[in-house]
DNA sequence: GGAATTCGTGGAAGCGCTCCCACGAACCCT
DNA sequence: AGGGTTCGTGGGAGCGCTTCCACGAATTCC
């Protein structure tokens, strides 16, 4: 007597296609086309299929599937950023927020990935390697970032969001943050104010250096000559802005306007103004970054810069979604036009 | 003349442990034990697969490896929120910071989802039902949460971060909430503070329940009637905990203490407060719940409840740890204390 | 010195799935 | 009516890996 080879073996993990295919009387083949809605498929097939997936409370394995198909149907998006309070950063949250809007409509998942040291930028370069997701968008990248180098090695399908900090070749999203910085600016002078301060972000991230560069733009296009004590470094936190506002009031106590690289230092700036005894926008006019939902709200309400997030959300995964299926033009990239949205403080 | 089967098909994609068994010489089941580090295997071999993993940049397919362990070797830390501000209250970003340094030790990867409504709950239910991750860490509960059950009952690995809503038999770790509730209302109390007012978190969380507990049990343990007006309810923010401030100066101007649910919130009361032109400590004390980084900086420096962070996420991936390798005893929860700390605000 | 262990190794099965290919049944065309 | 097309279906190979099992060589023991 030989083993029937057909019998099902005890019940141990959870149900097979081979299970459903034999409640449903049909092959496995068919089984999986009725999950992956094959149009091939009779309706009384599909219907038996149907009550047999219902029946068994089957669900596909997806480690099978991808390691047929090649494909995950997860994308990452990876904050490469030492500091653990960039998620207290309203971009970034809206940026995770709008790029799992942008996904929502597709079957795909988004995982979020921190990397806050090189160990941990390893550990996702494997992750990301070992096949774990169809594509990477990386975010709020400084300067000496190893992650862009290792997953484009690795063929790991990529966008940055935010301009690399060098001009290597990779696609990325970014607003145009000088344009915008500018504009910010030349609204400053445009109000006639002389002494148009600037309140920058990290010099070591590409959004810092943009949004400096606006200003200086601006300035030297009035024809002023940029006036170094006009200049202090934040580092994109309101108790940044607070303490490089104060520091910008000692340099330049004649200051009549700054431009703040980011709404969160504008409200540490804000906070500064009021605590030297500064009227905004009587005495310094304000012009801040981003327009989050914190512009709004403060006092005065924040005349700021705000990006196109909804854009470049959806352009960053639809380029990616490009990449991912090989119908991507090499390092495309994608600058958003800002807009000067106009509030009280200036 | 017969095809050669064992000859290298073209090079498509990368490498895979066949290519490095040819490379070395050796056999798929050498190349796997190098992998994994079996001790048996002789050094020439392993040091010839080594050679050829290196020379091939070979990195192995964890979907194959899982198709046959039934181990991902991730972890899943969900979020499940609707309001996507939750990113910015510290405690969130301490767990996460705490939970992937818990698993810095492990070779476990951390992956972060976020679930903001019934539609993004399915998904990632799905998510961890295909057997994407080993076990979930669910954290920020309210009452109406869905992902608790679907999780079990699917019978995905899951802790909780926070005691359930309603008494379900589910494991989880929290801090002794109600304990350091009690602990800072008695400090307040032993201040010789007559009026003890409580600001409380949302009521459908159980962390807000449970503080708001404290608050009351050291209330009538003092012998006090708990009045109502001495209760004002917030939304852990800071903006929230400014407003609730606000209304509690109004519902009970008399009051000369107050313990806030959290620290972002008494970051948000210190400021009414000092909008209505209390003094804290003199005419108001404070005591926070958290002692989040903001605690040590706001002005005056916050007396606050510290949970073990720490500990709590320890405990949090070694239970989880634990029932993934299905020796867990059921439903185990650890309640870690909590630790008054004092500062200038009470 | 022969039997009984080690020890390192390779062969092969199989994890759950997709998808190519072939096959028969039903249909259309001239 | 016979040769083409559909069309739905099942067989089977294979994705890259782990792991059981067996096998021969190098030990070790009495």
């Amino acid at each position: 007597m030989t083993t029937d080879l057909t019998a099902h073996p005890p019940v141990t993990g959870p149900p097979t296609l081979d299970e459903v295919a034999v409640l449903a009387g049909v092959s496995r083949a068919t089984v999986s086309r009725v999950v992956n809605e094959s149009p091939k498929v009779s309706p009384e097939a599909r219907e038996a299929v149907q009550a047999a997936i219902a029946q068994l409370r089957y669900v596909p394995n997806r480690m099978a599937r991808s390691l047929v198909t090649r494909r995950t149907d997860t994308i990452a998006l990876v904050l490469s950023e030492p500091n653990s309070q960039v998620f207290s950063d309203p971009f970034f949250a809206s940026i995770v927020h709008g790029v799992s809007a942008a996904l929502a409509e597709t079957d795909l998942t988004l995982v979020l990935l921190t990397a806050r040291d090189a160990r941990e930028q390893q550990k996702i370069a494997r992750y990301a390697r070992q096949g774990h997701v169809d594509g990477v968008v990386l975010m709020s990248l400084h300067s000496e970032d190893l992650l862009p180098d290792i997953l484009s090695d690795a063929g790991v399908p990529l966008v940055l969001c935010g301009r690399p900090y060098d001009g290597r070749s990779v696609a990325y999203v970014d607003a145009d943050n000088q344009g915008g910085a500018q504009v910010a600016t030349e609204h400053l002078i445009g109000l006639g104010r002389a002494r148009v301060a600037v309140l920058t972000g990290p010099m070591d991230m590409i959004a810092g250096v943009d949004r400096h560069a606006g200003w200086l733009r601006a300035t030297t296009d009035a024809g002023r000559r940029p006036d170094p004590a006009l200049v202090a470094h934040g580092d994109f936190t309101e108790a940044g802005g607070e303490a490089a506002m104060a520091r910008l009031l000692d340099q330049a106590p004649d200051l009549d306007a700054v431009f703040v690289a980011s709404d969160p230092m504008a409200v540490g700036a804000l906070r500064a103004l009021r605590a030297a005894g500064r009227r905004v926008p009587e005495d310094v006019a304000v012009v801040g970054f981003d327009d989050a939902d914190v512009a709004r709200v403060c006092d005065p309400p924040l005349t700021t810069v705000a990006q196109p997030l909804d854009v470049m959300t959806t352009e960053l995964v639809e380029l990616l979604g490009r990449q991912i299926d090989g119908r991507a033009a090499p390092a495309e990239t994608r600058t958003c036009p800002t807009r000067l949205v106009r509030r009280a403080s200036a």
